[in-house]
DNA sequence: CTGAATTTGACAATCATTGTCGTTTAGGCG
DNA sequence: CGCCTAAACGACAATGATTGTCAAATTCAG
């Protein structure tokens, strides 16, 4: 199945399935928090694997383009991303740790584009982060 | 009143009253919608003011951690900001000419609370944005 | 008015991201 | 198989928002 999963996202951005591509999606598929581009890049040379910072970009912004990856733009503007399953959902994410949470929130959905109609607003989408400390980094924070 | 704002936005932000807190203050004052630093920084320049452009992005982080100004970190990762209400609420902005509405949603607070509740998360917070066409803009879309 | 502490601003530095462009590679075809 | 060509790569430069630095200017209490 990992395989499957793996084909099919490559499969989704591109043509070509590469050697790099691949190396990118699994690391996606093997680390369930969110991750910058350049993380992605630094866990890949620690691996021995080498890919060219430009490609893990270029590859990130296809994955997200095509929905396969969730994409989150941190408070300092960097970009993080990590696999996602089909549905829409958001993300209960710890501000610590980046534990993060997958949410489905049906009711908030039709909220936001009953409110957007109701504005006259066309063609919306939203975003919906919700952040905390999780249990653990509670006990932590001392 | 408008002075008021002023002074009170000012005094938040430190301990002293200066010719370029004021300068941004008012500009922020004076647009509805969220400028990026650069923005009110070329606005005030148009206008024949004199603000440095660090100085500029320096009050509008003070401000914004005083919870003078909200804060938008958009897409592409840059930060805009606009004077705000006191209550807590969310925005529903338009993508293409950053009209912007001022939504309440308390049904949406209490859920956020009570999901990150739900799962342990301590010191929570939210951001809800909803992107869309405004009327103007879905009529300009050729 | 005066002086110390705050604030400013010109400029350099940082850092994520994007663009460039010559080289490499995937994969269809003969 | 090899060949060929478009797709993809990657080293590097460039961009652009933001942050750091530090000497000079300003605020304001006394």
């Amino acid at each position: 199945m990992t395989k499957s999963i793996s084909s099919k996202s490559i499969a989704s951005i591109g043509q070509r399935s590469t050697r790099q591509r691949t190396a990118v999606v699994d690391s996606l598929q093997r680390n369930e928090d969110f991750r910058s581009s350049q993380e992605i890049h630094d866990q890949l040379r620690h691996e021995g694997i080498s890919v060219g910072l430009s490609t893990v970009y270029r590859t990130l912004q296809a994955l997200a383009e095509s929905g396969e990856v969730d994409v989150i733009v941190r408070d300092d503007g960097e970009s993080v991303y990590r696999l996602c399953s089909e549905h829409h959902h958001h993300h209960l994410v710890c501000r610590r740790c980046r534990t993060t949470v997958e949410l489905e929130a049906p009711s908030v959905e039709a909220w936001a584009h009953q409110v957007a109609a109701d504005h006259g607003f066309t063609d919306t989408s939203h975003t919906i982060e919700i952040w905390g400390l999780c249990p653990a980094c509670t006990a932590v924070e001392s």
